[in-house]
DNA sequence: TTGAATTTGATTATTTTTGAGCAAAATAAA
DNA sequence: TTTATTTTGCTCAAAAATAATCAAATTCAA
């Protein structure tokens, strides 16, 4: 059996075991434990395996890349609910913003298959994006890594050069009494850049965060055009649609 | 019987079992080995099939793509000596360039404790700095999935916005001859951008590139100041020292 | 038919692969 | 820590596969 054979069979049983012993391959395989050994040693060399002492593993067991934990599945039905809504509005072939929010990292996978660009400023969103149709265009400068996401003054000047079709964005509180808040300025500073940028801005927002101020009051409710949020009491809506709102819901 | 007829044969076994063995062959094809032998030669030189010793295998099971991933662990032990001398020349407080290129991606693992700054346009380097004391600074542009990395017009403006104490990149080949190549557009003009923003270019380059040339021959030794490598053959190294490099081994 | 070109097979030399033994290194145990 | 065990890297030799060379057989075209 050649060295292309063995290494097929390595790893496929890897595949399936996600480790293996020099000693229970070469059984397996019918030839010497030094067989194995080289075996493994080249493979390891061409980056198909990591080896370990005594036997090998399956490289994405050893180094996996940092997975994106978001907070994104709180409330994760209502969450998918507004998505639903925004990404209906998403045409082929449009330019879009994604800001660096929980909700609207959950628009992610309702625009996977859609042939679009989006330009953002969050690495959960890219990582998500990295493997799908889209294309994509990533915000520029410092990186803050406690929202992982770009922010700071060269990534507001990144965004001047771009303009889209449409903006989709998070935020901390909205009233329509005080306008949109955030908790962040950084946050507060990205959501306003794109929403200029944009033709149409989405405020994609959760029934709780309605009639809520947070400490940092950044912009009047005439920043977005669209608000989509899951809350379907219309004693709650319809001032938002009397100064001018578009609400999907 | 001719050789396109038992050409016919062969592939119709390849493709039923994947794989074979001269000897098997012969029998079957009531021939000599050193027929079957000469046949799948002029096969794999036409690309039809996959020599390996004592016989065959289709090619699908052999050309699977090869992942960043796998790139990076390729000569991982030559990758990390080569980071290990880099990394030393690193200073606390140090602002660095560091490129897309799977072996600038292993000084990731050798710089996580050092208070910098890193300035890349490479995802994987942004993952992998992403839970440490690295201050990490991404180019902004478009993202170019196959490299996992930013690369364009914007990110090149987006370079020049900034300076390094020193810049890490790596390269397709390079020689004394005909310096810098590469083998994409993208990633030379990238190298350019670092290198010329940069006090200090490091080239991070293992001994298999050392003299050869890619297709795209994109600057000239000039471009760089230090040359670090695993070769340790003093009669490779000895005309890049004549030229003015630096070289660490 | 003849003769040139091509294909095939045999023989030998070279290369590649494999396995064994032993010292060095790494891991586990005390 | 020290000691014992396992695993590995190394060199060398045997075996297998291959390449190279040359001769025989076949094919093809006048």
């Amino acid at each position: 059996m050649s060295y292309q054979s063995r290494k097929q069979i390595i790893l496929k049983i890897l595949e399936e075991k996600g480790e293996a012993e020099v000693k229970e391959l070469a059984q397996q395989l019918d030839t010497s434990e030094i067989t194995i050994r080289r075996d493994l040693g080249t493979m390891a060399a061409d980056g198909l395996l990591f080896r370990t002492h005594g036997g090998a593993m399956k490289l994405s067991l050893v180094n996996q890349p940092v997975s994106f934990a978001q907070k994104s599945n709180m409330n994760a039905s209502q969450k998918e609910q507004i998505c639903r809504l925004a990404a209906a509005e998403i045409q082929e072939g449009d330019v879009i913003f994604m800001d660096c929010g929980s909700t609207v990292f959950k628009l992610c996978d309702f625009i996977k298959n859609k042939r679009i660009k989006v330009i953002t400023n969050s690495l959960p969103v890219v990582y998500e994006l990295m493997n799908t149709e889209v294309e994509i265009n990533l915000v520029g400068g410092e990186i803050d890594k406690e929202r992982q996401a770009v922010h700071g003054a060269v990534a507001q000047e990144h965004l001047l050069r771009y303009h889209a079709d449409k903006a989709f964005v998070g935020v901390g509180g909205i009233s329509v009494a005080n306008g949109l808040s955030a908790v962040s300025e950084k946050e507060a500073e990205m959501t306003v850049g794109m929403a200029r940028q944009a033709k149409t801005t989405y405020l994609l927002c959760d029934a709780s965060k309605l009639e809520t101020t947070k400490y940092l009051q950044f912009a009047s409710l005439s920043l977005i055009q669209v608000l989509v949020t899951d809350e379907t009491n219309d004693a709650i809506l319809a001032p938002y649609r009397e100064v001018g709102l578009r609400v999907l819901n």
